[in-house]
DNA sequence: TAATAAACCTGACAATTGTCATATATTTAA
DNA sequence: TTAAATATATGACAATTGTCAGGTTTATTA
């Protein structure tokens, strides 16, 4: 089964919608099956130790949600949440567990899939311990951009809660709302209401950079 | 191609040693293949924009190196260098891909592995950015304990110096230099030259767990 | 062994970030 | 619509962490 097949099999599905908020699976669960999402944004996160919480990623359409913990027979070690309303459907173990045994091609499609996460994943640890957090902030920004663009306004299309920000960059809320103010007050972004979009990325780069 | 097939093949071939302090590979280079542990310990590092390195994870007996970059066909994110005298034997990604292609068990294999270091980078991930850098360095001498044993006297068996220390834990070398002199004044750990041991866990833990 | 380099250590201080308290704005629900 | 709840914002301060500038010790090598 190639990836089109599988699109096809899990647009065949009768799929579920959630508002903003709700949970599509919780950490410390046993997953059934993997979720693709067909519309809308989901955040991947995990409690720490003193009940912080970590935003690792974002998922949107296309991407599938819950297979590390399915392929590695675990129970789950994230959270899905829903940061926008959302469509996903769902895709039994069963089904992902026989392509993987008959089908090389389809397990070397998920193995490749899984080494960019892990990519990412290095990419990430790199950033949230070498860079502060006015950097990432500014990161944050430039991401959402890239991945979920914005609208004719020029404000990022997915907008997050300074909650929300503040789980992605690893920081308290407060700090995450001074920054905003901060990066607006010297042009960096503009806002209107909680809409924020980026206003001179050159200067959210060379701080990024350093300078 | 079972993994004791492919300890067979990879035992077979003629294993280069290295110096403590030599490059396997470095970041951003294309790999012809991956390397495989056999003796010895590296670490697995990257340089991020400001010039400092953060060490992304360490691999010892039996690990593989590179197979990210090999599988996904790109050139690789890390750089990897020993941290002991080292034995490592090579395995070119000619025979990967044939085995990859042709038996799915290989397949699935590489992919719960690879399922598995992304639950560990995910782990890595929460931990940077939710936790002190006093809690990191209990928790990366609890990990060298529990990964690379200690000697009869209770010291560390992988012994890394202050600057690995403060490159696994992202934090500045003096402030790691402090923390080890601050948590050896207090008793968690006790040192020797540049040997470290575990003399409280019950300390550490508590100190982990924000107490 | 002596000279040199590298690693380790400490003080002083600055910069960053977190916490607590409180105020205002916005959203939700009765 | 009004009341309650939630999200956003800011000040004041404390705690953490980084930087720079020296030291000392340990390892390397000429």
């Amino acid at each position: 089964m190639s990836k089109e097949e599988l699109k096809k099999v899990s647009d065949s599905k009768i799929s579920k919608k959630l508002k903003k908020g709700e949970a599509i699976f919780k950490e410390g669960e046993k997953l059934d099956g993997v979720f693709c999402v067909r519309d809308g944004v989901s955040k991947l996160s995990k409690l720490s130790e003193n009940g912080k919480n970590q935003i690792v990623r974002l998922a949107s359409k296309g991407e599938v949600m819950g297979q590390r913990a399915v392929i590695a027979e675990e129970s789950t070690n994230l959270s899905a949440i829903a940061v926008s309303d959302m469509e996903v459907c769902f895709i039994p173990k069963e089904i992902i567990s026989n392509t993987l045994d008959t089908n090389p091609n389809f397990a070397v499609e998920v193995l490749r899939h899984m080494a960019h996460d892990l990519r990412e994943a290095d990419d990430v640890i790199v950033n949230m311990s070498q860079k502060t957090v006015k950097q990432r902030m500014a990161e944050a920004f430039l991401y959402l951009r890239k991945n979920y663009g914005e609208d004719e306004d020029g404000f990022l299309t997915l907008s997050l809660s300074r909650e929300d920000y503040s789980n992605v960059v690893g920081t308290a809320t407060e700090s995450c709302i001074r920054i905003i103010s901060e990066f607006k007050k010297k042009g960096f972004i503009k806002t209107s209401g909680k809409k924020i979009g980026i206003a001179d990325e050159r200067k959210l780069l060379d701080l990024i950079d350093g300078f």
